[in-house]
DNA sequence: CGCTAGGTTGAATACGCTCAAAGATCGTGG
DNA sequence: CCACGATCTTTGAGCGTATTCAACCTAGCG
């Protein structure tokens, strides 16, 4: 394996793309792209509806998604089935393998999928030995804790026509923050008795959901490709407030704030 | 401070139940207690019905929830407002906040609360230095994760009669490993219209359907205490499967792999 | 070109909501 | 210690959003 990832870094497209985007691969020392590395040394890629984590598997792995979807979910007993959450390019499989000896919820691939594949104790490593990492790896967490309250406040509390505008622009943002958008469209690569499970509805009524936002000229469905017409109104409806996705104490900050406590 | 937390610590009652349920308090190395005292060192008790943490504000602080109940949750324009998940004792508010600037969701108590207030950069010290309470950290915010995902489900595929059922176990079992159940019945503390909130129904609703827990002697309720009078039949009502309360891997076979790695 | 999964539409039904008002309980101050 | 007000709980009735069932249409893929 390569050791010296130095400028011209052989931390290549192929590596998590919220690294990239937040321009943390210029300024990684050398033994933070050396943990990288290894954590990204073993890749694969799994064909489109895939069941990734069977629920109660065992835990060997974590995956960072690279390209593609996939979702967490559960199956329940009369047939029906809920996402609880998707993950995105960027996005960390498993966070918690490390202490949960067992998978709690099934995850499958939505599109075809490009996974890193690490062994969970390379984050005692990281946490151990490179604490900018850590937080990264934090930040990632808290996101996805926001992610899953959101989820929570959209079956919970909206109706349904609000619960489809929401979900659209969660990840019309989640994509855009990780370069998977063009414009206001992005690809939408699931079926509607995905987004229906995802929401808590029927897929006749999803169905209606999605037809009325059509008609309201919101949104615009071409082949899984998807264009957000007019945002603001989607906003307006859903209520919508991506704040948590933008926010994240940016590491210079954090370590200001750890001299101080130290003195 | 005292520094050596031997047998007979200073580690007392007040501190983290989890801790002391999961008898983790023998075993601390005196280095580990020192870190505990350390974040235990600020106390503070929050009057019932107080917001602890308001939406946008600065996060400063993490709190350990020692005594009694609190709950995070959101507003939404017309009124309505959605719990997110419940803070029990043991349970850790605000664990990202070292790494999210400002907090997403409002918490606020339900019960007179008793906190540990501990500033979040001491995180970094646990975890660069104490991989054990660093893993026990990682534990339960995992439990957490899952927790929420119980509530994704819940919501999202459950009739109202299940979620309540549902609900009502998952607060059994959770008190339950702290300690703080009597036989099958506990001390619930919320209001029927914190629980439709919880639950995303209206008040009237929830309502009937306790009142039809209660009329198929399921549950007993007398001024907030709670009696899970069949507790099989709720399981099967709700299709409850409490293992991810349970499950995590025990610290030694986790330093074992960590072993295998380092060879 | 045909098969299958996914999407669309209609009609009847039901679960849970809203509105409304009456009880019960709790906390507080007189 | 009791009375009062406020909050919480309970009950009734009508309504609406979303469901179920069923059928038909469409598109993608072998």
């Amino acid at each position: 394996m390569e050791n010296n990832a130095s400028q011209d870094n052989p931390l290549t497209d192929d590596l998590p793309p919220l690294l990239r985007k937040f321009g943390y691969l210029q300024s990684l020392s050398p033994e933070e792209a050396d943990l990288l590395l290894k954590m990204h040394a073993s890749k694969k890629t799994i064909a489109k509806g895939k069941v990734l984590l069977r629920q109660d598997d065992i835990h060997k792995y974590c995956f960072i998604v690279t390209h593609g979807w996939a979702y967490r979910y559960s199956d329940l007993y009369d047939g029906s089935r809920q996402v609880i959450n998707y993950y995105l390019p960027g996005d960390i499989i498993s966070p918690f393998a490390l202490v949960m000896p067992r998978v709690n919820y099934a995850v499958a691939t939505i599109s075809s999928v490009r996974v890193s594949i690490y062994k969970p104790e390379y984050l005692m490593e990281l946490f151990a030995t490179q604490p900018r990492l850590g937080l990264f790896y934090a930040w990632m967490l808290g996101r996805e804790d926001s992610s899953m309250a959101e989820q929570i406040i959209r079956i919970g509390r909206r109706s349904a026509y609000q619960r489809a505008a929401h979900l659209l622009l969660e990840l019309y943002h989640r994509l855009k923050i990780v370069g998977f958008t063009d414009h206001r469209s992005f690809y939408l690569p699931v079926t509607q008795s995905l987004l229906a499970d995802t929401l808590g509805l029927s897929v006749v009524h999803m169905n209606r959901t999605l037809y009325r936002l059509r008609l309201e000229n919101l949104i615009k469905i071409r082949s899984h490709k998807i264009s957000l017409i007019n945002i603001d109104r989607l906003k307006e409806i859903a209520e919508y407030k991506g704040t948590y996705l933008e926010q994240m104490k940016s590491l210079y900050e954090i370590e200001k704030e750890l001299q101080k406590i130290k003195e």
